[in-house]
DNA sequence: TATTATTTTTAGACTTGTCTAAAAATTTAT
DNA sequence: ATAAATTTTTAGACAAGTCTAAAAATAATA
């Protein structure tokens, strides 16, 4: 059984492997925590015994099957009961974060998944990003940012980049949600800035968010 | 703020001095937390600072109004999550309990404000105990054992005194469940065994179970 | 390659919550 | 009311997780 630190631990690794191959830094983790370096060494030793990460002194850290698993499980409980929050609570996307965080570490193997019987099986949160299943498998979509499709090109709103509140409540006023289709009307050259369809809105935006919107190859209409 | 160790503590206190007026001892506390009288000592004088119980050396402890305050809304949200628990995720009322102690100390007012909407507002938990109010408040309903009503006397079935995990299979196993009419057919007194009518169904329980049923008055039929 | 800069680790300290063992206060019993 | 039993508190210790400051290792640069 893992502590509610030990969890935080391996699910900042886990995120931080996602990015990088190879090796995850120590200081990387202390950031990504909010936290000193020394204390990531402390802890990795700990992890380390425990045969969930592999650490040489100076090499940093890379996940053991057994502690991806762990580091998995615990996404797969955040991202579920962000679902949960969304769907059923209504809370909008950029206020799940912080409780969901407090809820990851919630321990019952029932609990997740009839939760997870109860969403109907959600393959993705309302971030776009993807639910593991039991095993800690990902489905992974193929996606592109918005900001790299072409004049008339068109596809589906599945994720976001920058979760951050700010961002997130942009894309609320802007009526840009998950799901929706999006359509490239124009690319404008001086400042690459997007004229495009969404819904039946027509709407005009910066690079900037183009550059964060994940959208997916859409097929049919 | 408070910690979850705080919160456990106030939490032990509010349930004790439900039942003794006056003070509650070290012991008793120590005793409900299967931890050390030295241990509450420690905590005591923590909570005592920051002014959530009165407490006088040898003397025992109280809750402050505020105490009360933080109590009752750790009890409020560890019933709520019990009915979630039940009422949507099909927990049966044995197998909540555990769940909830985790789920009690989720920080986060809007989420346990959704919550209680989302469930429909109840105003009792699984096994019948009241759910305080966002300030605390409780819904006294008047309740007798069942094994207190005359012969021909019925009543709807509240709550029960004994909630161990035991206790509560045996009750579903007989089909006694919260919300059913009983009606005493027969008192027998040999072993003061009831005879009773529940739902359609005939059954013969022992006084020990009868001394463990709340029964709240049936008008009308 | 030698030197500087950066990263990482070690050493020692602090907080929270707990414990054991012993002392002090209170209660019970004779 | 005094002795015995019980309860409660104190004193000192420990584990988990964190921190600062300094030392060691690695990487970058001249």
């Amino acid at each position: 059984m893992f502590t509610l630190s030990e969890e935080n631990y391996l699910k900042a690794i886990y995120h931080l492997e996602l990015g990088n191959d190879g090796g995850v830094s120590t200081n990387a983790i202390a950031e990504k925590l909010a936290t000193k370096a020394s204390s990531v060494t402390d802890m990795i030793k700990k992890l380390s015994e425990k045969e969930v990460v592999l650490y040489k002194k100076y090499k940093g850290v890379t996940l053991t099957i057994s502690g991806k698993t762990v580091a998995a499980n615990v996404v797969r409980k955040h991202r579920l009961w962000e679902v949960f929050l969304v769907e059923k609570l209504n809370f909008s996307w950029h206020e799940v974060h912080e409780v969901a965080e407090q809820l990851e570490h919630i321990k019952s193997a029932k609990l997740i998944n009839q939760l997870d019987r109860f969403l109907g099986f959600p393959t993705h949160d309302p971030h776009g990003d993807p639910i593991p299943d039991k095993d800690g498998n990902l489905k992974i979509v193929a996606k592109s940012l918005l900001s790299t499709l072409s004049k008339n090109e068109s596809g589906i709103c599945i994720g976001v980049d920058d979760s951050s509140s700010e961002f997130l409540q942009f894309l609320d006023k802007k009526g840009i949600t998950l799901g929706k289709k999006i359509t490239i009307l124009d690319k404008e050259d001086f400042d690459d800035s997007l004229s495009i369809l969404i819904g039946d809105k027509k709407l005009s935006i910066s690079n900037k968010i183009a550059s964060n919107l994940y959208i997916r190859a859409h097929t049919g209409q």
